[in-house]
DNA sequence: ATCCAGTTGAAAAGGATTTTCAACTACAGA
DNA sequence: TCTGTAGTTGAAAATCCTTTTCAACTGGAT
């Protein structure tokens, strides 16, 4: 079973049609190895899709969170920021010259949020964790004085 | 001097007036233990100062983020999220059900912040952590079933 | 082949934030 | 104390992102 047969299936499985669009979004999103907005998204998709709206994708990408195919990261300045594969536990290095986001599969935060919850009395249910610098290559164009 | 005092200075020193809107919204920052956004503090500050306006709060947050007399916190849904006290090293763990927050002063990342940096090239600047659960009041609450 | 619940695109609505602009004011210097 | 001016203000308008509405359309079960 191909990645994509998987995707469909996991999408019916929730009671969702498949649609000519939603194929065009999933595949789109397959090519894309950084984070995205919503309006990135579409206009990536207009070159070979011009016919499906800006709402489309706002819709189809809410649903593909919603049923695990997406990953919803949080917010870029005002926009919403997804990210290919599904929503797992992973954090983010992010070049704030270019916005290359690297995932990080490891953080060893386990031990302090056991001890948070104990000391706090909370129920903790999720962590978010960031890091933000240069890129290598970001280093050496602002290093240059270009930035 | 009083703790007003120092930041009336901070903010002349940084080439600013002092007027009363900025004064009135200092205090009222002072009295806010939770993070807030713009509309709250406006809303707050109405009160007694019906004359200031949205656009101003959101104006003098901006700059005194600038100078590091606020905190300014991340992105609630759409709006911004402002916390009293100095921009710092520090981190948050907020409750999903009343908005509660609370600072974390150690995380421990500085290992693993060197380890990334040594592996992926970046120069990290910062970083970003958060807990998210259910405070101990809370749990009651949904425990009892009126959630 | 038929039917209907789910889906679509366009336009409008909604909400947060920023910009514009003319009037105002804090405060440095005379 | 007075004056000039650069910084500040509030209201309205503009912007930007996102969601809602609605009538037309369609996937896929029967």
């Amino acid at each position: 079973m191909t990645p994509l047969e998987m995707k469909r299936r996991k999408l019916r499985g929730g009671g969702n049609k498949i649609t000519p669009q939603r194929i065009a979004i999933l595949k789109a999103i397959d090519g894309i190895h950084s984070q995205f907005t919503p309006q990135e998204l579409h206009r990536k998709l207009s070159a070979e899709h011009p016919e499906i709206g800006l709402v489309t994708v706002y819709r189809t990408l809410k649903l593909l969170a919603k049923s695990g195919l997406v990953c919803l990261m949080g917010n870029i300045g005002r926009s919403q920021s997804y990210a290919r594969g599904p929503q797992q536990h992973h954090h983010h290095l992010i070049c704030a010259g270019c916005d290359m986001v690297v995932d990080i599969p490891t953080c060893g935060l386990d031990e302090l949020e056991k001890r948070l919850a104990h000391e706090t009395g909370f129920t903790i249910s999720r962590h978010h964790l960031e890091f933000t610098g240069l890129c290598r290559n970001c280093q050496a164009v602002s290093a240059g004085g270009l930035v």
